[in-house]
DNA sequence: GCCATGCTATCTCAAAAAGAGATAGAGATG
DNA sequence: CATCTCTATCTCTTTTTGAGATAGCATGGC
């Protein structure tokens, strides 16, 4: 059964004549004879009455119902993706903690409101996760820290975050190598990019093994250290955004150890949804707006 | 777009693989990525991620869902026809008054007890507007007196009926021609059957312009025969079964007068819907079960 | 690091199907 | 009864499809 055939038998039981049909839909009488003679072959019942006025029989009528199914579907579908009607379906984003308490939200709202129709399903989770995920098809889109060392696929830089040294007690300059080497860390959970500017930061400084504490939250991390249990590694806009909820204190901390890049990526533009497409514009959007008007880093 | 591309395309999601999806359809593996990439060209994205493993894309993702809905439909409508599912969909039946008070019931609770998902509209009118609806394609099917004068039409004779004259007095034999030329005569509005035969029979004794009260239903005619306000003419067992609510009396009429068959009409078998065919079954079951034990007639 | 294996893309040729035109036949109309 | 309109059928050309063979690429084991 094809969907032409569909189509044809459609314009025929619309317009009530094979002719007529067959100019509808630009083509010849002799074809639409074929067709639907097919297709009333392969159902194995007629589908038109031709003596007298032509119109559909019974099975024909049941067939309608069928075919308007599979043709307005067809038609979505093939709308969707020539971007003829609003982005809809599914967006499957994942985000670091930190992007998504800071960077996301206005991201996210400015989407929505244009692209109402589209489900978005927001998947928080460190770098290497969410980067394992994007592979494995269970993302559609990521923001994560640093480029992803994949190649075929699509990086942005999204965002330039500074690390810095987040801890109780206002700091002057780098603590001690005795008070780092007696502190503990926080950091989220295996995986985290920053985790890993932890470890860079302690080895250079000649500490290789202190404890670091696991966390899933941010607001728990910046809770804790604010009660002194330790040093955390966070950007710094993010701790200026949570700074009126937690009396916490921080260090600026050299260049190649605090600058971190986040990118949006995701597979390559050709493979996008509708969807993903729009968001990804979102995105860039937001990106050059927050570049060339520079507010609050 | 082919069904058949997006049922390979289904297969190829589902099994991972070129080879598999092809295998799994009966053809080759060429076949397979000549399909694929002809919908990907279709719809301007790319589909399926060959590199590493073979998973859908974003985009193939979105199309998953749509190719679904095309080939369950598609499938349900094959499986409808070919009667490997049991019948569905809608059912238009006629019967005129007469019919739908008496014989009708227990046909109709028999069917649908069997085919539930079967949504029956039925319509009552007199002969000839059944007729013209049938004609006109508005019924699937009509309990209508007498066979269809129309050819290539499909016709079972259902029941014979015998029409008895109805009125409010005890009859010993025919009333004579004054007492009939007085009275009126209550029959069904313009268009039923069994009304031609009370012109027929009035103008068998010589009578031609009688005065003709036109009825909607059965029970008020009924009534209004029993508080008399004339004569009915009626099938003989449609009078019976209402005797114990009304006081009429009734008198046997000559053969030629009397029998009127009723039957069930409807296009050609080759025209109808499985719901149909079940229904003409339970017909004719019906038909030859009363047939073969004649019970009250 | 090399080879074997398994997978997809591409090419080619034969077969099938679709499309377009011409014509015949059926039914409606006046 | 003549005419007009509509569908079915036939035929020929063009296009598409299907199947096989082969090349290219990635993966995994040795």
């Amino acid at each position: 059964m094809h969907l032409k055939s569909l189509r044809l038998f459609m314009a025929v039981v619309e317009s009530g004549s094979f002719v007529a049909a067959a100019k509808k839909l630009n083509t010849v009488q002799s074809n639409v004879t074929t067709h639907i003679k097919k297709l009333e072959e392969e159902l194995g019942v007629q589908l038109i009455q031709r003596a007298g006025q032509v119109r559909p029989t019974s099975a024909g009528l049941a067939l309608v119902e069928y075919a308007q199914s599979m043709l307005s579907t067809h038609d979505k579908a093939v709308a969707l993706f020539q971007n003829q009607t609003k982005a809809c379906g599914h967006l499957r984003i994942g985000a670091m903690e930190t992007t998504t308490a800071l960077r996301l939200p206005p991201i996210l709202a400015t989407y929505h409101a244009q692209y109402p129709e589209v489900d978005i399903h927001l998947t928080t989770g460190p770098t290497a996760e969410l980067a394992e995920q994007l592979l494995s098809g269970q993302l559609d889109c990521a923001f994560v820290a640093g480029p992803l060392k994949h190649e075929h696929y699509y990086g942005l830089k999204a965002f330039d975050e500074q690390l810095v040294l987040v801890g109780a007690e206002p700091m002057a300059s780098m603590p001690s190598v005795e008070t780092l080497t007696a502190s503990a860390f926080l950091a989220f959970r295996q995986g985290c990019s920053y985790r890993q500017r932890i470890e860079l930061l302690l080895a250079s400084h000649g500490i290789n093994a202190s404890r670091i504490f696991e966390f899933g939250s941010l607001d728990a991390m910046l809770g804790c250290v604010a009660a002194g249990m330790g040093y955390a590694l966070l950007p710094s806009a993010t701790v200026e955004a949570h700074r009126h909820r937690f009396e916490v204190h921080t260090l600026a901390l050299p260049a190649p150890i605090a600058q971190v890049d986040t990118y949006f990526v995701a597979a390559q533009p050709n493979t996008w949804t509708p969807a993903l497409e729009r968001f990804a514009a979102t995105v860039r959007e937001s990106v050059s707006a927050t570049r060339h008007s520079p507010t609050a880093a």
